[in-house]
DNA sequence: CGTGAATTTGACTGACATCAACTCAGGTGG
DNA sequence: CCACCTGAGTTGATGTCAGTCAAATTCACG
């Protein structure tokens, strides 16, 4: 009846997009593996903006900022926040290379959220008045980006769904297992990767406090479900992690 | 520097479309005021399918359910909800008319989550696949489309806002303001309203139990900010809501 | 009216936040 | 090369908000 959903672990969406690659971007999620044809790579090539390095801590846009370009991720990583009228800011995904940013901002030309890099990073420009155009004109390419634009919208869902009702070390353990998923859907080892962002960033995100990770960090590597040095991180029982993260007590399973 | 977001409001999509109407439907979304020649109008009615009733309790569609139809509401209220794999639902809107439903299909052909009706309701079925070839040689429904969807994301980043840092009154009170403005936008009082769920649901959605939601709307209306009776609901004091929504303190302001 | 469901209210508990002290890594400058 | 400094992270003690459990009340509907 429940089916497996990619959904419920987190976000960042799990394409297995990227595939192909581009002759400017090397890789971006536009250039889909579904059918486009050699030229139609080539016109959507021409409509790639410069690219642009974004360094460590820099804002890639603002909340507030005028709308002009989506932004394909060639290297690097993202968090994208938002600020409360009291000043707190919540942090509403974490985006990889080959992730797209900025569609929030279709709706009303301004930048709901602002984009950060994580890292010395750089993206791609896409001129969304460019792509448009381009989009009536190519039917798989439109196709595709509505695909994209629905799974920002699956990839919250079950953000909220974590938010909602998950408990403390379940939330962790999703934000892991969706990670390592990330990462091995891009190539790399899924069971061994650097943590991007600080223990604060991940906290925000999932709702909890820096304590409460470290807590559950330390927890999880005394009950050798992960190796954790700073911000190396090894699973070491990654089914058992998405047995927590499905809501299965850890000593339950094992 | 914060703009005052309609996005902090809770979901629902503060859209001020509605405003025209189209033959086969009195009202749905896509009847965007924004340039549509009557031509156009014509032919976009020409694929707005069959009318469809959906009894109180009923679903439209549900998890795992092939993608054929986006849906307008015509008439009445439904919830999205995704199962957890333990088999715990979570809400993750509500929709009334003039909303539009299953854009989370796009993505994989399948629905991602269960729409639900709160109330005897009314949709318009609009077939994906003929809307797709209308997008594509009618810009202006084109690009509407695209904010429909960017809009979704950003009520659903709101809702995380939410869910990650507002404590449970912020949060009430948060789905209150939000449900009273989205009702103003359509024409409705904007103070006074039944709300067309369960206790159990708000608090589903809002991450909360029943009790704490039955708790914390008593405590309104002992501060007078809200009457309270049964499901029907009179904002007193809008405004202090707004604050409460916002951070403040309910007695630090007046 | 009567019956079951929904809601309210109260008492208690627990998970996570808060506050605070401490450790550690990495960088800087002498 | 080492002493120092700073910010990130860890760990512990304590507090509190919202959850849990339970009972009372009201509501919906036959």
């Amino acid at each position: 009846m429940i089916r497996d959903l990619p959904s419920l672990v987190l976000p960042g969406a799990t394409l297995d997009i990227l595939k192909a690659s581009c002759a400017t971007c090397s890789m971006h999620q536009l250039c889909l593996p579904m059918g486009l044809g050699n030229e139609d790579m080539d016109r959507l090539d021409q409509i790639i903006g410069r690219r642009r390095k974004v360094a460590r801590g820099q804002p890639l846009f603002r909340t507030g900022d005028g709308f002009q370009n989506l932004y394909a991720i060639r290297l690097g990583h993202f968090k994208t926040s938002q600020v409360n009228r009291d000043g707190a800011e919540q942090i509403t995904g974490f985006q990889m290379a080959g992730e797209l940013l900025g569609m929030d901002a279709i709706s009303t030309d301004l930048h709901h959220c602002t984009a950060v890099a994580l890292e010395d990073s750089e993206v791609c420009e896409i001129p969304f008045a460019t792509l448009q155009q381009l989009l009536a004109e190519m039917p798989t390419l439109l196709r595709h980006f509505h695909r994209m634009m629905s799974q920002e919208i699956t990839r919250e869902q079950s953000v909220m769904l974590l938010l909602g009702n998950m408990a403390a070390q379940r939330r962790l353990a999703a934000f892991l297992v969706n990670l390592s998923s990330r990462y091995e859907a891009r190539g790399y080892a899924p069971n061994a990767f650097q943590l991007r962002m600080s223990r604060e960033e991940i906290g925000n995100y999932l709702g909890l406090t820096i304590e409460s990770i470290s807590r559950l960090l330390s927890k999880f590597k005394k009950e050798g479900l992960i190796r954790v040095s700073n911000r190396d991180i090894t699973l070491l029982e990654p089914h058992t992690l998405k047995a927590i993260t499905s809501g299965a007590d850890p000593h339950a399973v094992k």
